[in-house]
DNA sequence: AGCACGCCGACT
DNA sequence: GTCGGCGTGCTC
């Protein structure tokens, strides 16, 4: 008989492709079903590419399913595989597959949607259209969304598809509501709360062609698209698009490779671009804003949240029914519970953070590993002192404010607040119909929302980003500050009181000058030290034994100085967090300015008990 | 001897 | 990742 030989990338599975044999032909990208020694459950793989007889004895391919990864799915895994150092596998997992039987012939529709655009805006889609790639740096409120919904017009009547990618879940509805008001049922919506019937509905009508517009969350990239045409990244500074497990890619680097690579459309759009994609990308900038709004900034350097100043602020917005914003970048009620006879703080069993107390689940909670307990009285390392609650979170500040106006509305916006989909449109929906005076969310609240009748926004806790032991510190908080500030005043006059010891810096760039001189001050500022000009790689090791894990980072710290030369080693230690999930972690920073011998060393990092993180922001 | 547990290495 | 093999050390 006549044996074919093919590597298969078995799919969510840290192994190299291993060699199966077929009596069969099978395409490249087949999703086929195969045995693997010492495993009793069904797994799959994906066809890769066909080999010589191999020395050694090889398996059967099982069955082939009618399910296959196209080209460009294989192509980019590859990518993914290589640069961010993961499996094949690992890579083809964040895929779904298409579908034999769907693939029918394509429904085609064409719209004319109607949207005028301003002279500014034309030229702006006219700067688009000349590139593969480009960044829409564009002030709030100067219109990039119809820039957007102009160009996926254009998308799908050249019978393509078109991909909006958000940040965050939280943002999906409000856009769902915009295009669905063009595009009506083309549009569809994708993330990870999506129901599996609901996804399943979805890639039908995707093959048919009755959805031509997906908007949604990082995985939405991953969809089979029958024909590829646009990707947009909006709110493309958002760190939440790299992804923190597993292929630790970055969606927004991920699309401008593949703009390289293919014959499509990538737009990265934000008020407040990264300084990345500022510097490598082509932008255009759009500054003139339909509406003109007043914006006074107030600088405030007190400690203490809930000051004078900002209460009475507060009750002067309330009485003339307007609605108020609050930014807090902490969860819960209080982050730390410290002794007050010994100093310590309650600490999570498993991992070495402090566990926040969260008063509605009458708990303390673990905010790494999810661990919970009950609240307790006393100080369980003295068994003496009385406990003292620090860090002020959304739902204390929640609970404080309504103390002092109980006859309003207040509300939390955060993670703990927010579960489902339904319960987010229920408060967004509330707050636009003012049935609640004051929304108070963590960076949740930052993101893109419209709200009309905000008139003050209040930044609290701003200091503890622009003090993170990151390169991207300022770039962050200075960002964030303005996304916030961006929500109050849409409509007419807008005050923002920043609570800050760093009134200088900030001033700087939203008083005096703009955040473009920020980003070109920023790029001189990090030189040769830091991205954009070079890449920055970590690699954490972790392991239940901390000596094990301090050996390993040893070996390969050695290995960096004397086999790695061209690139540098800024540092090793334990991590921040020393300890997650009961696992002991340190790592190493490295930084180069070539990809290729930066990845050489990562690729040569043999042993599970480390990650790669290429392209580290933390 | 019998077993629980943790560590290690193979997986085509 | 997931599984079996094997060594250690504890118990009956």
């Amino acid at each position: 008989m006549n044996q074919k030989y093919y590597e298969v990338a078995l799919l969510k599975s840290p192994l190299a492709p291993l060699t199966y044999k077929s009596s069969d032909i099978i395409k490249i990208g087949s999703l086929v079903k195969i045995s693997l020694k010492n495993r009793k459950k069904d797994t799959f793989g994906v066809i890769v590419k066909e080999v010589e007889k191999p020395t050694f004895k090889c398996s059967d391919i099982l069955s082939v399913l009618d399910q296959y990864y196209s080209n460009f799915a294989l192509h980019a895994s590859d990518f993914i595989a290589k640069y961010y150092v993961s499996s094949l596998g690992e890579a083809l997992g964040l895929f779904i597959p298409f579908s034999q039987q769907t693939a029918s012939f394509l429904q085609n529709q064409t719209f004319d949607t109607k949207i005028i655009l301003s002279k500014q805006q034309e030229e702006a889609f006219f700067f688009i259209k000349q590139h593969n790639c480009s960044l829409l740096f564009a002030n709030t409120g100067s219109g990039k969304t119809e820039i957007y919904l102009k160009m996926i017009e254009e998308t799908i009547n050249k019978g393509e598809n078109s991909v909006y990618l958000l940040p965050e879940i939280a943002l999906t509805p409000q856009m769902e509501k915009r295009l669905e008001k063009v595009f009506g049922n083309a549009v569809a919506i994708w993330h990870s709360k999506i129901s599996k019937k609901k996804k399943n509905e979805i890639l039908e009508k995707l093959a048919l062609g009755e959805i031509k517009i997906i908007a949604g969350a990082r995985s939405a990239l991953f969809l089979p698209y029958p024909n590829l045409g646009l990707i947009v990244v909006d709110e493309e500074h958002d760190d939440s698009y790299k992804s923190e497990q597993k292929p630790r890619l970055n969606v927004k680097d991920l699309a401008i490779y593949i703009s390289r690579k293919y014959d499509l459309k990538v737009i990265l759009g934000s008020a407040t671009p990264s300084l990345n994609s500022f510097a490598k990308i082509p932008y255009f900038r759009l500054k003139e804003t339909f509406y003109a709004t007043q914006k006074s900034f107030i600088y405030d350097n007190s400690s203490l949240k809930l000051n004078d100043l900002i209460i009475s602020k507060i009750k002067e917005k309330l009485e003339k029914k307007e609605q108020i914003i609050i930014f807090l970048p902490t969860r819960a009620n209080f982050k730390y519970q410290i002794c007050s006879d010994c100093g310590k703080a309650i600490e999570c069993p498993f991992c070495s953070v402090a566990l926040s107390l969260h008063k509605n689940h009458k708990a303390l909670k673990c905010h790494y590993c999810n661990y919970t307990q009950q609240i307790v009285e006393e100080c369980p390392s003295c068994k003496t002192g009385i406990l003292k609650n620090y860090r002020l979170g959304t739902n204390e500040l929640q609970i404080q404010l309504q103390e002092i106006f109980p006859n309003n509305e207040i509300v939390t916006f955060d993670r703990d607040s927010i579960k489902t989909e339904t319960n987010l449109k229920k408060i967004l929906k509330n707050f636009n119909e003012n049935k609640i005076d004051i929304l108070i969310g963590t960076q949740m609240l930052s993101k893109g929302h419209d709200y009309h009748n905000v008139t003050l926004a209040i930044i609290l806790g701003i200091d503890s980003i622009i003090n993170m032991t990151s390169y991207k510190a300022k770039e962050k908080a200075l960002s964030l500050a303005l996304q916030i500030a961006g929500r109050s005043g849409r409509n007419g006059v807008g005050e923002v009181i920043l609570q800050t010891k760093h009134q200088d810096f900030f001033q700087t760039y939203i008083d005096k000058l703009d955040y473009e001189d920020f980003l070109k001050n920023e790029l001189l500022e990090r030189g040769e030290l830091y991205p954009p000009n070079v890449r920055l790689a970590r690699v954490v090791f972790s392991h239940t034994n901390s000596l094990k894990a301090k050996e390993l980072m040893e070996f390969y710290v050695d290995q960096v100085i004397h086999l790695h030369k061209a690139i540098e080693l800024i540092g090793f230690k334990e991590c921040d967090v020393f300890k997650i999930a009961n696992k002991y972690r340190y790592e190493i920073l490295i930084r180069g300015k070539d990809v290729k011998k930066i990845l050489e060393f990562l690729h040569s990092i043999d042993t599970t008990y480390a990650f790669v993180d290429m392209d580290t922001i933390s």
